[in-house]
DNA sequence: TTGTAAGCGTTATCAT
DNA sequence: ATGATAACGCTTACAA
């Protein structure tokens, strides 16, 4: 047997499918008679409104997408886990696109999306300047969309970070206090904000402490765990070897101990670790790494509600959130020697 | 100004809707010289189906949904990665559906996604047995359905796992064979295939090599870092500890080396450990983890393909695959002493 | 092979 | 406040 529809409630309930329809949207007052027989009907037939006919009449959906660049890393996925709770507490539903850091793909991935008639995306754009051709112009059909933890430069989206400059910079300090003169870093790519600021961060407390800024003790990576093997490997390699290492990414973490490991290297009597971001093996390595913990789940939360305000045509000026981080001291930081 | 409709197509191709519509789906053959009209009346328009109104009559979507347990768990996102693979390759869009193993919750979610009119979904269900009503009625109402990495027994829908039994019962035989004879288990729960078949394979091993089963070496627990921790607690507070620890999934691991760190002890030179899944920190642990690698991406691959196989109408007898593990070999396992 | 026209199940306009 | 009816943009009988 086929579903219900408004029209057999509404012969059902001896009203038209007008009134069916403002009883289900409630866009205007229904007597309280009818509104009852409307409702008794509903529950009689288990009704319910077809989404798709609705989708088409409204020419919009109540689905949202994220469009991540890699789904598999741990970052991402405690912001996607924020992202659908919201989703589902506002009954929508959330599509997952992975872009692999590809702008074909994440143009294909747009163009899909703006067919499909998703209501907003919050997106991890793949290049933060150049054309973007495609998700501009979702933006010009008018949807709603918000950039997280990288920025959306020319378009004007709102926009949800980490406070990566500051959190950077006290991490690096806590080093420097510690003793330590020779940091290196595994940054990320300069063209992303995340990559840069943590950089700059890092540059910046060098110089609260009066301290040289050694272009070869910068190692600029794509946050990629074999990329940041190589990085650590030169890092260690180098003449004058730096005391402390301060790793700018979860994943980067990966490939960096695997590099320290290999060079025979003990934590943190041979050399001091800090990474960023708090992933959950962080807390039982031998030693337990200090890292910098990223609010990562309540950066979906954030982007997400942001996200459905503009949905809901809420007019406010485009912001950009910044979110604070907790430097978690754990045990893989000791002064040198 | 609003984009081009199958009517403008028509217009500016002097023909009709019907033969555009043709053209659009080659559902049957049209005249070159029309179809070439056709072809470029799309072009200068810059035309694109209305996918709403598509679905709405066709009734359908080309969107599929994986409903997960825990979508932080690295063994789904691994997962949820290679579904996500082959549904962007066929077109498909991915919808994500977290339900912490609250069957309110997934009830909830299926129902939306009946409601949706996805072309069928991949799901973990959170009860393997009971009721599962929600999930009964969307097959009912000729919904795609594949099971993943658990079971849906009164239902008749393919499944997906791993060789739990199988690749159990090798890991643990190659504890005995090193010489141990007092092996823990961290099992899952026995309502669950994985938990279930795991500790059959465990089990299976010691009977194999006529080793006794002694119940206080197993330990049922939920998968979940703090009950393992609680578990692997509980085992090394025995009179006569293990000397080894099976541990049957990677999220336990996570709370068992909590707790054997938490003892002082070292693996493997007083507690040699193998472990269920290889997360991507197990290579790099101190010791490097020996470990049962699932084909996770690959379980997803096969269950989506089993699952638009569907979709597209084969029929072939209901089938439950069972992927192969790999038993990595690193450095957490040493004989006794 | 092509065109005409009838829906798909809603929402929304316009009278009443 | 309510009802009749026209869209929304597409696919698909059915006719020609």
């Amino acid at each position: 047997m086929k579903s219900a529809t408004v029209k057999d409630v509404a012969e059902r309930a001896r009203v038209s499918v007008a009134t069916v329809s403002r009883v289900l949207n409630g866009s205007s007052s229904v007597d309280a008679e009818l509104q009852a027989r409307v409702v008794a009907a509903i529950a009689e037939l288990q009704f319910r409104p077809n989404r798709l006919a609705r989708n088409l009449r409204t020419n919009s959906t109540k689905t949202i997408a994220f469009v991540v660049p890699d789904i598999e890393n741990p970052f991402f996925i405690s912001v996607v886990r924020g992202v659908e709770e919201v989703a589902f507490r506002e009954g929508y539903s959330l599509l997952v696109c992975n872009t692999h850091d590809d702008i074909k793909r994440e143009n294909q991935y747009v163009e899909l999306l703006t067919d499909e008639a998703v209501a907003g995306l919050i997106i991890c754009p793949t290049d933060e300047r150049r054309g973007h051709t495609q998700v501009q112009q979702a933006l010009n059909s008018g949807m709603a969309v918000v950039a997280l933890d990288r920025r959306l430069e020319d378009a004007s989206v709102d926009g949800v970070l980490s406070e990566n400059f500051g959190s950077s910079r006290s991490a690096v300090s806590y080093l420097i206090e510690l003793g330590h003169r020779r940091i290196g870093i595994v940054a990320g790519p300069d063209h992303f904000a995340p990559g840069r600021e943590r950089r700059q961060g890092y540059e910046q407390a060098l110089i609260d402490h009066g301290l040289p800024i050694d272009r070869e003790l910068i190692k600029l990576t794509h946050f990629r765990a074999s990329e940041a093997e190589g990085a650590v490997e030169g890092l260690l390699n180098l003449p004058d070897r730096p005391t402390a290492l301060f790793i700018s990414s979860g994943n980067a973490a990966l490939g960096s101990l695997r590099a320290v490991n290999r060079h025979g290297l003990t934590i943190p009597d041979d050399i001091s670790i800090v990474i960023f971001d708090d992933p959950d093996w962080a807390s039982i390595y031998n030693p337990p790494l200090t890292c910098v913990a990223q609010k990562t789940r309540d950066l979906g939360v954030v982007a997400s509600e942001l996200l459905l305000r503009r949905i809901r045509g809420h007019e406010e000026p485009v912001q950009e959130r910044r979110l604070p981080t907790r430097l978690i001291i754990r045990e893989s930081c000791v002064p040198p020697r």
